[in-house]
DNA sequence: CTGAAAGCGCTTACAG
DNA sequence: CTGAAAGCGCTTACAG
């Protein structure tokens, strides 16, 4: 193959060190700014890089090193701008680290999921951030940190073993409450969607447990599609239940959109003839009128929680698993008004 | 450092090779799946793969073979849900071709983005994928080529003389304009944000090429912020220019929902009142209500065309540079209505 | 179809 | 503070 005819043949360390009739192992050491190398000898070698328009090569010194500066970054989807925001929160911490992240997608599927695992260890990277899939065993992920690679879980909790960093979801849950509640709303909807993981399980049972300290029934859960105009369709649901809701608490935004759509659509009021409190506050939620009340759960913050919990984690491995669970607050805005009886 | 003395001594290519009673050349042969290997052979080889837990060094690999199997990809925001879903189709292609993508955020900013492209050169990706910022000069990009870097430009062009994968926003901005006047209106403005990048100034060209096409009035340009809330705040703009213009083309989707919900807050009824169209097609274009019309720009699409051409192009160095621009369709939805005359 | 040798470009002890 | 040597784990010609 003629691959890389084109390419220039590299300037190495080697070549550098001779220009500034220095050992290679000096020029080493001036790259890697280590205080041992005279200032005059740092200055030779600093000139010699430029002219000879040096460029490190990362993949060697990993090899020499065993520390590639590269992490993983696993999330389930890219669809919903939440793991956009992660992302920025991620690559933030990553790159001022002077790392670099490898991303990979699972589409919540466990298979693949563990094939791009495979893949980031092959690739060398000093460390993973997973959002693992809902059949994610603790087993498994257990397994793969005894490989010797640091894991840390994000937003979804598989182990206690592993560190975490995630969001108080079931606080969140209850400031949902809290506040539907002191607007007098008694008959509370929680809709839901997508794979049962804990982030799911924490959600409901923060619900439940919110409802019933209030002496509330908590059963009022209703599963709506995955797709916005589904979920819009999906709104009569919340209707064909035992009791009426007033009020609805939604899993997500993108729930909380389609609903208020959907609503929209059965004649109702958002606000007025029905309250609504979305969750994760994501850019839109401000978009649409009435705007949403939501529950925020920071994503960047919680990006940036989880990189620095791994670079820890990369510099003390045999430290105790830490987790940091983000507060979440309730922002709220116009979609939710007092509760009142009213006719179908 | 004790950095990692957790890590089980690694498995080499030379355990297994002996394991098998072969040379390591032999096994390196099996790894990457030769046909020169012999049945027998290959299944012993394979056995001791598997019962030693060989994992592949990706690293060494690379440095020996000059190939790193990954591949930058530089976008400008992580804000914009159009760049999770362009990220989406990007690591399709490249998952597929068993590479990795190593991802960064500019942060619009020039200063960053050069330093990006430096780290991921050292890194030794196999090429780079960039939505360039708008500062970027050719001879910039250029230059990054003549390293011996593939790159490929994706949504914003700098230079014809690197490959690049877009989308026909000229195209879109006539369909829009189109549908427009075949609704009666004449006084169309073009709400627009952000840097001028090309694809800044081409969507403009695309407006006012079709604005005079049609003998109508091309300089309804008016420029809102950048945040959702603060758009929404800017939609009386729309009504300080000269003429009065009764429907509105937006740069983008986030502007069309800001806008859209400006409008409402001015009392006005969109589809009916005024008219809307957004651009690029995001998935909450379904969920407000009206719901917004939109040229869809299709971005999983161009992210799978830019990692089709990164990969040819580093099987190809020297072909002659491509092109691909993907047609947008316009959506039409329920945020667009005849024109009428009405009173402020 | 298989083996022995060299080398990719670094960093790491070890001397001095 | 600097240098000479070894080696990280692979792939690549080159023989056979």
């Amino acid at each position: 193959m003629s691959t890389h005819d084109h390419r220039k043949s590299r300037i190495t360390l080697l070549d550098v060190a001779r220009h500034a009739n220095v050992s290679r192992a000096t020029a080493s050491l001036v790259i890697r700014k280590s205080p041992l190398v005279g200032a005059a000898t740092r200055e030779k070698v600093e000139q010699a890089l430029k002219e000879l328009g040096y460029v490190y090569n990362m993949g060697a010194a990993s090899l020499r090193a065993e520390r590639s500066n590269t992490i993983g970054v696993i999330v389930p989807t890219l669809g919903n701008p939440f793991y956009g925001e992660l992302l920025s929160g991620i690559d933030n911490i990553v790159g001022e680290a002077e790392m670099v992240v490898i991303l990979a997608n699972s589409g919540e599927q466990f298979s693949r999921q563990s094939l791009l695992l495979q893949r980031m260890r092959e690739h060398g990277v000093d460390g993973v951030i997973a959002s693992l899939t809902a059949e994610t065993q603790p087993d498994c992920i257990e397994q793969i940190a005894d490989w010797g690679l640091p894991v840390v879980q994000v937003l979804r909790h598989v182990t206690g073993k592993l560190d975490y960093a995630g969001v108080d979801y079931a606080g969140g849950m209850q400031q949902a409450v809290d506040y539907l509640a002191s607007l007098g709303h008694e008959d509370i909807a929680f809709a839901v969607h997508g794979p049962v993981h804990s982030a799911y399980r924490h959600r409901v049972d923060g619900f439940r447990g919110a409802m019933l300290e209030r002496g509330l029934d908590p059963e009022l859960i209703v599963r709506v599609p995955m797709t916005m105009p589904q979920i819009a369709q999906a709104a009569p649901l919340l209707f064909e239940q035992e009791r009426q809701p007033t009020a609805a608490i939604c899993f997500n935004d993108v729930i909380a959109l389609g609903l208020a759509a959907g609503l929209y659509d059965c004649g109702r009021t958002v606000g007025h003839d029905f309250s609504l409190v979305g969750f994760d506050d994501v850019a839109d939620a401000e978009a649409t009128r009435p705007r949403l009340t939501s529950v925020s759960s920071t994503p960047v913050t919680v990006g940036q929680n989880a990189a620095r919990l791994l670079l820890e984690r990369i510099a003390e491995p045999h430290r105790a698993p830490q987790q940091i669970v983000s507060k979440t607050y309730l922002k709220i805005r116009q979609s939710c008004g007092p509760a009142k009886a009213f006719a179908i």
